[in-house]
DNA sequence: TTTTTCTAGTGATCTAAATCATTAAATTCA
DNA sequence: TGAATTTAATGATTTAGATCACTAGAAAAA
């Protein structure tokens, strides 16, 4: 896919990720083997079973990675937030990507040839370290959706996307959700009519107001107990 | 845990995974602080919440990685094979485990000094690459468990368990099962109840002769239908 | 040996959530 | 602007699989 076309800008030292881990020519390097990508709010990133070529990492923006299974399912595996990488999740493991990855919001995206990449890790221990712990925190992440997915029930589910999005993203008791409800039902596993079904729920018990895509926690005490005990 | 007192070995170069990524040197260090502990069937190898100490290798036998979440329900998220690291995909993430491993069958594994893995990590390039690879794929099978667990129903999560054991462990269309049926459930997410009913089903169909642990795959087609298809 | 515990199996019942069908409102597009 | 397409919402119905309750045999422990 990548049918943008790539607009090339400078970049300063900071653009690097985790730049205080590598020596100023590695830095010069990868600055000069990649760029900054603009996307608009519902760009396709990367599609399942194209090739892998850029290491990518969120300068702003949300992105989410997806898959469509069988019957046109699609499952929401996760969010990216900024200053996190995108696709460090198969670039190593595999040549074409295993899943897609689409923009939420507006988003700028660095894109770092790979073999570049590569030859940096290589050569650099301390850094490839890093790449390993980051990498094993996203494995723990999905160790945790898994467990979630399996044991929790609907509101628990639901419950713990509001917390994210309020916690994570937002950082606020009231925000705009930038996902439809069939959205959020792709990342909690279901299908929207129970994802808004637990919404109105959510709402006649005053745990939440909802009007649209606005929402307003109003007891994160209710919230919290039903994330936690599902 | 690690209750079981380590039982130090001579051990020849060839126990040390991934060898031939490493310097002579290198082979030696980790040689020199590592050894091959033995475990019985059952016996538990690492449990949650308990500090990580070393890098773990399989060298014989079949072990578990599972989970214990609320009202004592247990998912199984992987079984992992001989000349697969066992432990590494939190090692790097956290201090401590965030999940149970315990062997199913008889098992010899490597425990590896994790300070000493991490300074040969931070010295060979090509071997954190390696196992940033590993890691990677390890990554891409949780999101096909991911996709699994949400799409497919039980017969579908059955037979691809049945695969798994035909294909991956015993090379083989008939095998013992080294699991109870508990177990078989907390692999699939699904109870031993129904776990019961789906095998029954699938030996009223004549896709597969039970008893008791004994399995003989009588179709792979349908078996593989139904896997594909869930 | 006898008792206790664990594992496999079966039937009856229940329920969370999927599916189906339809309407209404909001966006997009022509 | 009006037509077409998405998105949100709600009610009715269905269903896969969980839960509950129990039996029987096998294995472990006393």
């Amino acid at each position: 896919m990548l049918m943008v076309s790539p607009s090339v800008k400078n970049k300063s030292q900071s653009e690097i990720p985790y730049s205080e881990y590598l020596t100023s020519e590695q830095i010069e390097l990868i600055s000069n083997n990649s760029n900054i990508v603009k996307f608009n709010a519902k760009d396709i990133i990367f599609k399942q079973n194209t090739r892998t070529s850029h290491v990518m990492f969120i300068k702003s923006g949300l992105i989410k990675i997806l898959k469509e299974g069988r019957n046109k399912k699609v499952i929401i595996f996760k969010i990216i937030t900024p200053e996190h990488f995108l696709a460090n999740i198969s670039i190593f493991g595999e040549e074409t990507f295993r899943y897609s990855a689409s923009a939420i919001t507006d988003a700028k995206i660095l894109f770092i040839d790979i073999a570049t990449f590569k030859s940096v890790i290589e050569q650099n221990g301390k850094f490839a370290s890093l790449l390993l712990q980051l990498l094993s925190t996203d494995n723990l992440y999905f160790f945790d959706k898994l467990m979630t997915q399996n044991q929790k029930q609907l509101p628990g589910r639901v419950a713990e996307i509001l917390l994210f999005f309020s916690k994570q993203i937002y950082n606020s008791d009231t925000f705009e959700f930038p996902l439809s409800r069939t959205e959020i039902a792709e990342l909690a596993g279901t299908t929207k009519e129970s994802i808004i079904r637990t919404l109105a729920e959510f709402k006649n018990d005053k745990i939440i107001d909802i009007d649209g895509r606005y929402i307003k926690i109003n007891s994160f005490d209710i919230i919290n107990t039903l994330s936690k005990l599902g």
